[in-house]
DNA sequence: GACTTTATACCTACGCTGTAGATCTCGACA
DNA sequence: TGTCGAGATCTACAGCGTAGGTATAAAGTC
């Protein structure tokens, strides 16, 4: 019980000024550090500012003095979650390569469900996300594609995967998956009169994201292999 | 200059209580409408409840006799979008009533690009949804596919659709795309240590929107149709 | 050592947000 | 005519992002 504080004082009492030097200072990767953990917690549409702060047991206005604004957390959210991508492996074929950068892509935003949305619903203005880029496009340029149509696969490739990951996160359209899970009113699809829907009613009621993900990024990576030269 | 008001009072001067008999009322639609239109304008950030009232020239408090709060706002307008969506022709290839499913969803999307986040980055609790998604099995099922199978290709193609439209309304990562028009600030790709991205770089630079979805659809359209008997 | 500069922390305050709760006023039904 | 309830307004609150100001200690200069 011992020291009672107000409870919304930050924490070393109101002491200003430059922090003397050996208390642990703030910083930019601190800041987008707590950011994330109460993202992780809380979801992204609960985080602010005072949030952040208080975690940090620092005055709001403090973050400011790290970060530009609350859409730069955002940004360096983003960043961290795409530095979370391995390094794919140079070797194999060229099939394996994108397997393996497509894979590596959905396991870092799979670690963080709640903050993946930072990735893959805002412009990304930093060069993060290029070395997964990168290792996406030189399995296609070594096996002699033309770098144009290098682009379109590419473009259609991280269509699918963006689409496909905000349906796993829960941040996108997904008729029918997980009843319950879903927000508010989950409606159990009672479709009635369009008969192709109760057709396939049933198999719409599950899902296997990991099982429905392979399937699609087969179909993709197969339909791209064959547009391939030789 | 007639009567001149404190510019933040909403209209009828104060007037109170039910609205006589001859005044236009409020209603959950003409909410939504304004919503949507406002949305069109401003963007989706910058919509607010007050806002919205104020283009109705009414107390804010007033929308809530319509609408449960700012996310039904939200659902309503989702699903004014999907209501947007052209019943597709019944006859054609298989393939061919699968593009027109595609493009009239794209073009619904496109007719709103600001909101169509509404539609890409929520769970869509209404059946709005639902008439497109069974224009889209249909050709499947007609085409013997096994319902499984079929649910399995829906879902790539859809994962695809929203990956890629979410590209074309600037509200995912896109990879230097429109140089100056994305946000804050877009650098210039300077790449430079990956020789793969300088390779292509010239290429990342254009995108042809309706070009790109061509491609795309083209590619995972012939994909599934690979996988259909016969 | 003394003086200045600078980085970093805190504090106050403003205008905006979503919305709970109370109040008023009319049309509709008894 | 009396009562009721739907639908409008008004007031108010807690929370938000952040502009602007102030204090303090470290680092740089002589």
């Amino acid at each position: 019980m011992g020291h009672t504080e107000p409870v919304t004082t930050p924490a070393p009492k109101g002491r200003r000024g430059r922090p003397p030097r050996g208390s642990a200072t703030l910083s930019r990767d601190r800041v987008i550090e707590a950011a994330l953990a109460l993202v992780d917690e809380e979801g992204l549409d609960q985080i602010s500012m005072r949030k952040i702060a208080q975690r940090l047991r620092v005055d709001p206005m403090s973050l400011y003095n790290h970060v530009a604004d609350k859409d730069d957390v955002l940004d360096g959210i983003a960043e961290a979650l795409l530095a979370g991508i391995p390094a794919p492996p140079a070797d194999g074929t060229p099939r394996e390569r994108m397997e393996g950068v497509a894979r590596g892509f959905r396991a870092a935003m799979l670690a963080h469900p709640r903050a993946a949305p930072t990735v893959l619903t805002r412009q990304i203005g930093s060069s993060a996300g290029l070395a997964p880029l990168a290792a996406a496009v030189a399995p296609l340029l070594d096996a002699g594609c033309p770098p144009e149509q290098a682009v379109h696969a590419l473009r259609a490739a991280l269509g699918f995967l963006v689409g496909t990951l905000m349906r796993e996160v829960e941040a996108s359209p997904s008729f029918g998956t997980d009843p319950a899970a879903g927000g508010r009113r989950r409606r159990t699809l009672e479709a009635a009169a369009l008969p192709s829907l109760t057709a396939i009613a049933p198999h719409l009621a599950v899902c296997d994201h990991e099982a429905e993900f392979e399937y699609g990024l087969d179909l993709v990576l197969t339909a791209i292999e064959r547009t391939l030269p030789g």
